[in-house]
DNA sequence: ATGGACGTTGCAGAGAGCGCAACGACCGAA
DNA sequence: TTCGGTCGTTGCGCTCTCTGCAACGTCCAT
């Protein structure tokens, strides 16, 4: 809508490619040198992109904190985190928290035992639409036609032999999911790893978030992790009744900055 | 510089603070509402907002991906990584790896085996100047007037008896850190929080990182987190010798997306 | 020395964003 | 039900701001 703004929030997903000096910049963007030079000097005020000492651009220090502050204003989130911490404690399993946006997935939490290295890597990624397993679920409680529109829209990419092939498959899927209320990956995106998940539900019953236990099947098998569903789903039950009981009056205190 | 981008980009940390509709972003940018709208729209379809069912307007899921994507391009924090967690396997101390950029000093990685728990939750956070160990290695390798301009410019919030109060007691610090080569914080933040730390640098010797060990002295006492500062020190340079060393040819593979 | 690549600046023209005013939807009060 | 208020949205004309150009300075390699 706004020509200037569109072409300097392109600037952004182009540098998360990595660094780019202001020729290439200027190209990608089809615009003049110069016209990239002011773009990219007003995203630099604003901390979004930074010069390193080669002169060239990389994205900057704000967009964490802005990142950073976003997740934090996340209430579901919030409220959900001490029961995936507790599930975590009881299962040793990784435990996931995942939220649906304008056609994406993304994990908004994550809490794992095993593997404390990376442990981060994987929050605010976009999860893989076809075959996770709170994607189904997130994507099961959209409006029919909606959600008709996205299968047909989607890639299906074969990440393994089990994973989703095509959209037929797919709305056949998220029928019986939505159905079932739960649902399942197994092996559908890495091979060796499985993956059981339930809903979380707000006051009018609409899925506002979906969480999950994953883990390897070297550590147990697909049986032993779909043993741990009623654990799953009696949490899940857990955190939509914390959410939708009466939502605690946050107080928004505006801080003081600069 | 450019207005337009300047307002839009204007929005984001106000968002930051919590949702808002329409007519709230446009009272606190000053501008028209139809601006204000124009202006969200643009954001919304970068994904940089998103507006909820009651049509309020928070930041939306691409900020995580950028945030996510960014840190995933900075190579000092990929050399680095093994080195912390092996640290962090011997210590069995939370260790961090920080950057310094435009001013704010921010944590890129940390390996903590104590508390998985919001692990994530500092990666990304800019750290209190003034009484961060990797702060001052950080700030003590600017050259000296851009040293003494950013002390002189800096806020000294006494978090606790411990805190450097002033200008002069940094800058005095500052020289210490620099002369000695590695830093602590024992107690400056919180009082029940040391931390030990050293300088990661390029192969020009300029600082380009630093690395932390941090424990609450209800686990060790300052003088033993002391007692590991020579691990630390070893640490550090061995990542600066991996840094410093040939940078490995990195290929970077442009991702089919969308 | 000389050519090229790159970032930067000032300028004038025009295109794009701006605020205005009016509309429709929604909600609660009378 | 009716009315007044609030909120998001749209079309339009004016003007301000962004754009691309051309020229300059610098750095580096030839």
């Amino acid at each position: 809508m706004s020509q200037t703004v569109d072409r300097a929030l392109s600037i952004l997903p182009l540098l998360a490619q990595g660094p780019a000096d202001l020729g290439q910049v200027a190209d990608r963007l089809g615009v003049h040198k110069s016209t990239a030079l002011r773009l990219l000097r007003t995203l630099h005020e604003h901390g979004l992109v930074y010069r390193q000492q080669d002169q060239r651009y990389r994205l900057g220090a704000r967009l964490f904190a802005l990142a950073q502050e976003a997740v934090e204003n996340l209430d579901v989130r919030e409220i959900a985190h001490p029961h995936l911490a507790a599930l975590n404690d009881r299962t040793g399993h990784t435990v996931h928290l995942a939220v649906h946006e304008d056609g994406e997935v993304l994990y908004i939490d994550k809490v794992e035992s095993r593997y404390p290295v990376r442990m981060y890597s994987r929050i605010g990624k976009p999860v893989a639409l076809t075959v996770a397993a709170v994607a189904k679920l997130l994507l099961a409680d959209l409006p029919e036609p909606e959600r008709r529109a996205l299968a047909v829209k989607l890639d299906y990419p074969r990440y393994t032999p089990r994973s989703t092939p095509d959209a037929a498959a797919f709305l056949q899927e998220l029928a019986t999911v939505r159905e079932q209320g739960w649902a399942t990956d197994l092996g559908g995106h890495e091979e060796s790893i499985n993956c059981v998940a339930a809903p979380i539900r707000g006051a009018d019953g609409r899925v506002v978030a979906a969480m999950s236990v994953s883990a390897p099947n070297v550590v147990v098998t697909a049986e032993e992790l779909l043993a741990l569903l009623p654990q799953v789903r009696r949490t899940a039950e857990a955190i939509s009744h914390d959410y939708s009981g009466t939502t605690p009056p946050k107080e928004t205190e505006v801080s003081v900055d600069e």
